[in-house]
DNA sequence: TATTTTGTGGGTAATTGTGGGTCGTAGTGG
DNA sequence: CCACTACGACCCACAATTACCCACAAAATA
């Protein structure tokens, strides 16, 4: 799956190439078709591969629609979910509205994360890495989960 | 396993020639696939063979998403974790955004840690070592575990 | 000291990233 | 319904990076 960090520019179009190591991986598995959206708790975006993303969405819509908290999260994720593909020469152009909601520019940071891929707004990621990492540094209770992991 | 300490000079391309001595084993074991990400407690680099690492990442992944903490370590330990490979004279290349985290300029210390390669830039490290040694001095009370342990 | 192994530095070719031009299509407004 | 505009798909050319290779220096071994 995915994992690793990139530096990478978009261009004047909004377009941003994708790293040549996954672009097979993404083709070969669903012909280079993808899904955008949004994360809701921090300002970046998310990436699946089309067939990781599907059963995703399956599992939204089936949220009780009757349920306040259900229907703002199926709004903002299924609602900014967009297709794109990869084009002739590996990129990927991102929807402006994507791009502004993450304030993506120029620079930005791609990280994959498992079954997708996170974007950030570089400046934005290298601040939030920092508080993470002081957060994990001032943490005086670590979770149960995370006591018996041996990195 | 892994142990012991070299002196090691990244090149100006920002590669690393692996000790001979363990090139045979990483080669055996993994066909030289490693794959290296951030210490979130310290500014170094880990190193873990493929095999090591994939049972980490399942573990990892297997955290509660909901939960901050876990989101945290995940976000830093995956999106950090860079596949690299050995090349054909030994040597391996690392990426420019982890090399600039661990601060890795030219000297830099190769540990040995049981399941994995520890990156230190040179003075770093002996500043570090210099406070651990310190803190073992001044230490009053030692950890229930270390005090059932003969050397 | 001779010989082999290991570490280091670059040169070169191939791959990858970047920028931008052009054309077709869809959307907009008159 | 037509002209015009904006945007995206495609293409090409150049720049930057990386993988591969070879040669030499340094160190270890015999």
């Amino acid at each position: 799956m995915f994992r690793g960090v990139h530096n990478i520019n978009l261009d004047a179009k909004g377009r941003m190439a994708v790293p040549a190591r996954y672009r097979q991986l993404l083709h070969e598995s669903n012909d280079g078709a993808l899904v955008v959206t949004i994360d809701t708790e921090e300002a970046c975006l998310l990436v699946y591969p089309i067939n990781e993303w599907e059963p995703i969405q399956a599992k939204l819509e089936a949220l009780p629609s009757f349920n306040p908290a259900a229907r703002r999260i199926q709004r903002l994720i299924i609602g900014h979910a967009t297709d794109i593909e990869l084009d002739s020469s590996g990129r990927m152009l991102l929807p402006a509205p994507l791009r502004e909601y993450a304030g993506l520019e120029k620079k930005m940071v791609m990280m994959g994360q498992g079954n997708k891929f996170e974007l950030w707004d570089e400046a934005h990621w290298d601040e939030r890495r920092r508080s993470y990492l002081d957060a994990i540094k001032e943490e005086n209770q670590i979770p149960e989960e995370l006591m018996n992991l041996s990195l």
